[in-house]
Parts: structure tokens; sequence; C-alpha cells
RNA sequence: GGGAGUUUAGCUCAGUUGGUUUAGAGCAUCUGCCUUACAAGCAGAGGGUCGGCGGUUCGACCCCGUCAACUCCCACCA
């Protein structure tokens, strides 16, 4: 079979994707196997994976794949999530744009048909996007958080925990979007840094008997009867309830039990005393106004304030506000400035830098409004889902980083406001009646059963949605229906889950949450491990986001890279809960991986082809190169990798059980292209044209086999095409079971790791006196240790170009000199030897290896050192002297024979 | 403003309880090579007062203090 010149990744990815679904290899059924259970962070279904979730659903591959391979049965599910907000909005964009319907010209279940058109549009591109990185998820397990059965579950804890007394009714400051008329969550408001203005106004002061205060004032130098406030926002005056001063402001003590009367409605209303006002700041007095800041409503509820809300959800001036009424806001804060002018009440103006909300969606200043909300109480949640990672049964990773964040936030933390008002989710299953009583059951009818005085009345539904995070907190549970068929054969098998792998940023939003919903429904935490990625950047380090348009489209990349060289660019580059930068550079490096490896099975291929069983045949060749195939040459090198493979074996064993799995595909790269490639295959390579030994082929491809295994979950196509393309296989690769790793022989690693020292070394000295490639060399050794040069002197002679090795007792004279460890190599050639740059070279090194000397020695003659340091510190730094003494004196010779 | 984190070669990062030759890797750079798998390659090289200062110690990239820069999360001051 003819190889192409370089590796193709697209047909090969198609072949083995339809290939390994058809086979069904990562269908997973409960058996008598250990699960490895992963969920996947369902994306968002508005619209397409971002590089964020390429990392994320590339290191839950690694993960979901080793695991199989190591005895587990691996279930990967994936799934999406409705993602109320964001996919709401889309959806209203998407009609107002593409057919001109407004979302407040369709029922609720005309805007939920399309939306649910749009989820199964953009529900496939995604999953389209994950099967074409190579993910092995169960297809039939396919979640959403919409399911009939999901939705179900969302409602049955709604009502459950409501009858546990977990969830309850309240008002709160929420974002008001006064032109979509709205209310926005907090994700969905931007913060502008803006240069606006300070209006300083005076208020009235008035003591309780309506007497003029100044008579009463001492030891103030306020000698008024005028209270100066600072505000931004003068159109809100008329909803002041209240006036505020530090109580450890002199200024102002003498106003306790006064009044104010606020401008514009000449209303009189309290001088509070509070410690949240900055004296500071501005004049050091606060108007309050509790419906329309939320510091001020939280102060109203302190000092029982009363609340007038004075907007609209127009944003326009409402009746409440006696003044201005039905002008927009903006133009009230035009005339109540103008108006406080003429009354002589506008001290001064400032120019003041704040930052100001916008609405994402309608580019309108977000107004705080009252309103009211459902809650869930958080702090019995919190316990247990703090003791599960306090106490170590839940492992974060890396866990220095994100478990003070953690614990933080659980132990900070507040009630959670999960009604949202929307169309698109779980609509809240609570019923008023009209006079406003509320009702909770899952059902209409089981409100009518439990509350039969409600059968013949009318009953309302509360409009608005639950929290998107309100249904994904269940995840882990109700993919296998936990909680609406508890005690299912697939939830007690799966759960809990293994690793949950997620951005750190929704630490509190989602992984927080889904712990307390474990321990709430299922008594047991929903994961063992918790693995961390960071964010994706872009090479500027700036966030990927769609408005700078440095957000690569994910096909595109496997398109021209294949999908093998994207999952190593993103995990080569990308340690455990670091920001990774993504750059095309590491992806190239993951194509020329791919090609290495392409070009090392064409090598084999061509042995293949003249492989025998016949010594005779392998004669040697007149440039001594076949003499690699004599047994006790090629026994160095088998017995040599056999040892360093099962070494790094062991090492990526451990480096993935710490989810250090950038590391441990460094180590697997590096096994691969420098040990196997570089130096094995070197080693071992027949003279030109010469016959390749059966049993050194054999061999080569067993390694070849176990190397592709080991990379396999890091790159699935690539490592699955070439162990079948390496011979007839009856099994795949990506099922294969790893085999037990026998202990390394650390001898033969070190003569080898001495052995690729010296090679170096020499090939140093060569190219430092300008020897070029072709040119050989004969080439004196002296050394203690003649024996073991005997088997590897032919793949010394080969790999330094000498055509001749021999051993000395004696310096040899001009000649270039190498020393590695005690044994010295000399260089001869026919070229001239240029001595004058050679004992330039030799001075440097002599003056490194004196100073070295130096410090050591320092060092020992340090008493306290030697009093204090561990005995093989001290015998360590004694070998060190040994050592440089021993250089230096190598040196010295090869100076005078020079 | 509160909390967390980062700072090591041009770039991205390792550096295991303080002592393993006066700090490692990949990428990039430079030099030499079309050498019988691979120029998307091979061989070799250069490059760092480990953010600044101070302290603990016989000994600090590592521990402590302090300052500086950057990043993230939370709250958002009239």
């Amino acid at each position: 079979m003819e190889l192409t010149k370089n590796f193709e990744p697209k047909a090969i990815e198609q072949k083995w994707t339809d290939l390994w679904k058809e086979k069904g290899y990562f269908k997973s059924t409960p058996d008598g196997r250990k699960a490895f259970t992963v969920v996947i962070p369902p994306p968002n279904v508005t619209g397409v994976l971002h590089m964020g979730h390429t990392l994320n659903e590339t290191v839950q591959d690694i993960l979901v794949r080793k695991a199989r391979m190591s005895g587990f049965n691996a279930c990967w599910v994936p799934g999406s999530d409705h993602a109320s907000i964001a996919t709401e909005a889309k959806v209203v964009q998407m009609l107002d744009k593409e057919k001109g319907i407004k979302k407040a010209d369709l029922t609720r279940e005309e805007f939920l048909k399309y939306a649910f058109e749009w989820k199964e549009k953009y529900g496939n591109i995604i999953y389209h996007q994950i099967e074409k990185l190579g993910c092995s998820v169960d297809w039939d397990r396919v979640s959403f958080t919409m399911d009939d059965h999901y939705y179900k579950a969302v409602i049955k804890v709604f009502v459950d925990l409501y009858n546990k007394g977990k969830i309850y009714r309240g008002a709160r400051m929420i974002n008001w979007d006064p032109a979509a008329k709205t209310a926005l969550s907090d994700e969905e408001v931007e913060y502008k840094d803006i240069t606006g203005k300070l209006y300083y106004v005076r208020y009235k002061i008035v003591s309780s008997e309506l007497s003029d205060v100044s008579a009463t004032a001492h030891n103030s130098q306020l000698t008024t009867d005028y209270l100066t406030i600072a505000t931004q926002r003068p159109e809100t005056i008329m909803g002041d309830t209240a006036i505020c001063v530090n109580p450890n402001d002199e200024r102002y003590s003498h106003l306790k039990g006064c009044y104010a009367i606020v401008p514009l409605v000449n209303r009189k209303v309290p001088i509070i005393f509070d410690e949240y006002v900055d004296p500071a700041f501005g004049t050091g007095a606060l108007k309050v106004t509790p419906a329309h800041d939320i510091n001020d409503y939280n102060l109203g509820l302190k000092h029982n304030l009363p609340t007038i809300d004075t907007l609209n959800e127009d944003g326009t001036i409402s009746e409440a506000a006696e003044v201005f009424v039905g002008l927009d806001r903006f133009e009230a804060r035009k005339q109540s400035i103008e108006q406080l002018k003429a009354e002589g009440l506008l001290v001064k103006e400032e120019e003041y830098a704040s930052r100001i909300g916008y609405s994402q969606r309608s580019g309108a200043v977000v107004e705080p409004r009252i309103s009211t909300q459902w809650f869930v109480k958080m702090k019995e949640l919190a316990e247990p889902a703090l003791k599960e990672v306090t106490e170590s049964r839940i492992d974060i990773h890396p866990g220095d980083k994100f478990l003070a964040t953690y614990k933080y936030w659980l132990e900070n933390v507040k009630d959670w406001c999960i009604s949202r008002q929307l169309w698109w989710g779980q609509q809240i299953p609570a019923w008023y009646d009209e006079d406003g009583v509320c009702y909770v059951g899952e059902t209409i009818e089981n409100v009518h059963a439990s509350h039969p005085s409600t059968v013949d009345r009318q009953l309302k539904r509360d409009e608005d949605v639950l929290d998107t995070w309100f249904s994904s907190w269940l995840w882990p549970i109700e993919v296998f229906k936990g909680i609406t068929e508890p005690d299912n054969e697939e939830i007690n098998y799966y759960y809990p889950t293994s690793v949950l792998v997620t951005g750190q940023d929704i630490i509190f939003f989602w992984v927080a949450r889904m712990v307390m919903a474990g321990m709430e429904y299922k008594q047991v935490k929903p994961f063992s491990d918790v693995y961390f990625t960071g964010m994706v950047r872009d090479k500027q380090g700036r966030k990927m986001s769609k408005q700078l348009g440095n957000s690569p489209d994910l096909l595109e990349l496997i398109e021209k890279y294949g999908a093998d060289a994207v999952r190593f660019g993103i995990m080569i580059s990308s340690p455990a809960g670091n920001d990774l930068l993504f750059d095309d550079g590491a992806l190239e490096q993951g194509r020329n991986f791919n090609n290495k490896l392409w070009n090392a099975l064409k090598l084999l291929k061509m042995w293949e082809g003249r492989k025998t069983d016949d010594r005779k045949k392998m004669t040697v060749d007149s440039s001594g190169y076949a003499f690699n195939q004599q047994p006790s040459t090629a026994n160095f090198a088998l017995t040599w990798f056999a040892n360093r493979l099962s070494q790094v074996q062991t090492e990526v064993d451990s480096l993935m059980q710490q989810f250090k799995l950038s590391e441990a595909l460094k180590v697997i790269y590096s096994l691969i292209w420098d040990d196997f490639c570089s130096w094995y295959l070197e080693w071992i390579k027949p003279g030109f044209e010469q016959p390749m030994d059966a049993a050194i082929y054999e061999q080569t491809v067993s390694f070849f086999e176990k190397l592709m295994q080991l990379l396999h979950p890091f790159m699935p196509f690539v490592t699955e095409e070439i162990y079948h393309l390496l011979k007839e296989q009856n099994d795949d690769v990506c099922v294969k079971q790893f085999a037990a790793v026998t202990p390394s022989s650390t001898e033969i690693l070190k003569e080898a790791e001495l052995l690729k020292q010296v090679i170096t070394a020499i090939r140093e000295a060569r190219a430092k006196n300008q020897l070029k490639p072709k040119e050989t060399i004969s080439l004196f050794v002296q050394t203690q240790s003649q024996q073991s040069y005997q088997s590897i002197q032919n793949i010394l002679a080969k790999q330094v170009n000498a055509d001749s090795i021999s051993f000395t007792n004696e310096t040899v004279a001009n000649a270039i000199v190498v020393a590695v460890e005690t044994d010295k190599f000399f260089i001869k050639s026919e070229k001239e030897i240029d001595t004058a740059s050679l004992k330039e070279e030799l001075l440097k090194d002599l003056a490194h290896q004196q100073g070295f000397l130096q410090s050591v020695q320092k060092k020992l003659g340090n008493e306290r050192f030697v009093q204090n340091a561990k005995p093989e510190v001290i015998a360590m730094e004694q070998k060190k002297q040994a050592d440089a003494e021993a250089r230096i004196k190598t040196i010295e010779e090869s100076l005078a024979g020079l």
C-alpha cells in the first residue's frame, strides 16, 4: 500500500468516527465493571462551540478515553442547556431580524414554538462539533435541560423545596430595562465608565415642631437651616423618603430628631443616622430613595422607610411622583434641575466619573427597581456542600487555587433569586387567586387537590420562569432520571459521577450548586473530582469574544489542521486552571506531530518489505552501519526502549491521576519524537538498502503500537489509523486495555543517557570545528569501562559519523578533546584543526570550572554548613568538588596536548 | 471597596518537603545540513542579576514581610 507523503486527517477522521459509532464502543450500560461517569457541562444552545468548550471537551475526552482503556465502564453523557436568558435574547433578536416579529405580538405558546425550533437547529450544530472533535460520548444519552422528564424534575424540586420552607417570595431590587420593559439579570447589564454630573441640592431642615433649626444649632459651622446633599439623579428626588448622615459626623449631630423638606414635592422626611454613609463623600449627607437604589432600599428596610416608586415600566415618571408625571426620566432630570435652579436650591454642579449600567439587549440605561421575586434559602444548603470539599470528599484541581474561592463563597452565601421575567424555561409552578394568595404545586390539579377551596376560583399562574441554574444544578442527577425516578438502576450505577470538567468562572453559578443539589437529593456528592480549566484568550491575552472577532471557528480549525492537531495544540499549552493564550503555532506543532508519526510509520513500512530471518544476509556494508543489526547492539536499543517506555507509562499514569494532562502530553510527545524517532529508530536502522532483522522489526512494531495506545486519549484518530496500518489487527486501540507496566531497569536508562550525552558532546565538538556532516572522523576513546562500549560502539560510530573507533590509554595529541563524566574522546580528522579557537574554548571552560569549584569549596569550607547540612547533601557537594577537579585536570591535559 | 491568583529565556510554561553540578522544556531566533521516514525535517548554538527591596537560614526560584504590575471573581458609594 502506498502511503501519502504527509498525514491527511480528513478522510481518516470520518472513517473512524463512523466505525467507532458502528461498533458502539462509546455506548454504556450498567455492568459488573466500575463506572467512570462524566456529564458534559451542557453548552448553551445559543450558537456554536467556542474555544473554551473545545478545551473543556478535549479534557473530558482524554479522561474518558483513558478510563475506558483502563478497565472502567466509561460513560460520557452529552447534552445542552436551554440557557433561558441568553437563548431567549437570541430568539427575540432572530424573530425581529428575520421575520419582523416582536415578542410582544406573540403568545407564550407561539414564542416557545419558535424557541424549540431554534434549539433543534443550534443544538444539532453543537453536537456535530462535539463529534468532529472526536469526543467519545454516548449519543444514546443526549440530554437537554428542557426534556420532558427534566422539566418535571425541576418543577418537582421547586415544589419540594417550597414545602420544606427553603423557597420563599420576597422583594428585591432588580435591573429594569425601560426600553424592553423587562427585568435583566446581572449578567445582562454592561457597566460603562462615563463622566456624569454631581448636583448639590439644598434641603430645608425643620425640627419636629416645625421650628427653625438654626436657633438650636450649636458647635456647628452649619448654622443655616439647609442641608446640602449630592446626587447624580435629581429626577429621583420625588422618591426620597429620608435623609441619612453618619452618626459619627459631628457636622450633623445636632440634627437628631429633625426633618428635611424634599424639594419639588415639599414632603417632610426624617433625618436618619447610619454608619453606611461615608462622611468624606460629597457633603456627607445622603438622600434616601428606597425604590430606586439598592443601597437606599436596604437602608429603607433597616429604618422602616416608605417606598415611593416614581417610575413607570417604560421609564416615564409615575403618578406617585406627583410632579413631572408622564415625562421621560431624562427629560424629568432636565426639568427638575431647572426648577431647583429657579428656586435657588441648586448649590453647584460638578463633573463626576461614574459607572452606569446599560442593557445588553436594548442599550437603554438600566433602572434599579423593586419587585417581588422567588428565592432559595442558601445557608442550610451550603453547609453540607462546604463540608464535602473541606473534608476532601470532593477534590478540586488545581486545589490550592480554587479551594479558597469556593469556601469563601459558601461561607458568605446569599439567598438565590431564582425567578426570571422570561418565557423560555421552566415556568414557576405557583398560582394566585384574585386576592393574591399564592398556591404552589406541581400542577394545577395538585393545587386544587391540596387546597379544595381553590377549585371554584379563578387561578392565575405565575408568569415567570426559573433561573437556568435552577435546572442545571440537577444535571448529574437528572440525566439519569434520579429525581423523577429515584433509585432507578442507572442512577445507582452511574452516580456519583467521577469528574466534572468546567470553567472556573462558574464555580458559584454551577459547581457549588450541583454539590448542594447532590447533597439535598442524593445525600451524596455529585462528583469526586472537579477539574477547572482556564479561560481561553487570544494571543494578546484578550478574552475571546464575538465583538472582537478573535474567536476562531472550531470547524475551520479542524478543516485546516485536523482534529488531532487541534486537540494537541490546545492541550499542550493549557496547564490546569491557567488561562490559555490561543495561538495557531501550537496547532501547527500538533499537525507536525501527526506528520512525524506518519513518517515513522512510512519508515517501518519500508523495513517491512526488507525484513528477513536470515542473519547471513545481513552483511556488513562498507560504511559499517549494518553493525546496528548485530544482536548485542540491537539488544541494547531494544532493552533500553522497552524500559524507557514503561518508565514514561508510569509517569503518565501518575501525571494523569493528578490531572496534569498537559504535562502528560509533553512527556509522551518527547518520548515519541525524541526517544523513539530521534534515538531508537536511528539506533536500529539497518544500512542503506540492507535487510531488516525480522525480530527487531516485530519488536519495533510492538513498541509503536504501545506508543499509539499511550497517545490515543489525546489524539484518537491518527493513533487508531496508524495502529491499524502497522499490521493486521483484530481489535481497535480505542478500547484496547492498557497492560500492566513492568518496572524499569534504571541501569540501562542511565547507560543510554550517557550514550546520548556522548553523542551530543561529540556532535557539538564537530559543529564547533566546522566538520561537515559528511566528513568522517576517527574516534579514540579513553575509558575505564571499555566493556560497556563494546555493544554500543556501532551506534556511537554511526551517530557521530566516525569511520573508526579505537580505545586508548593515553592522551591523543592534536585532537579535539571531549570529556563526558570520566570518559575522554579524541577526535581526529583529515581536516586541519583550528587549535587557536580550540584553545580559546578550553580556556573558557576552564575558567567556568574553576569558578564552580571555588563556590563548592567555599561551601565545604563553611563550618556551619558542614555542621548543619544533611550528610547526603555534604556528600553531594564533595562529589561535585571531585568532579570539578577531575574536569579541570582533563582540560589542562588537553591544553597541554595541543 | 472585599476576596483570590499571577509575576522564571523574545513567547507559553515546568521547577515536587529550602541543598541533584551557578535554573529546565516547547515554540520562536541564529548557524550548518536536500544525511538512505520526515525541510511540516535533521544536527548544533545563543538567550534568564527567577518583578523590586528587606528579612529568616550554613544555604532561598522555593519560607516571611513589604512595594509594584497584571488577571479573575464578588459588591458597586450618593
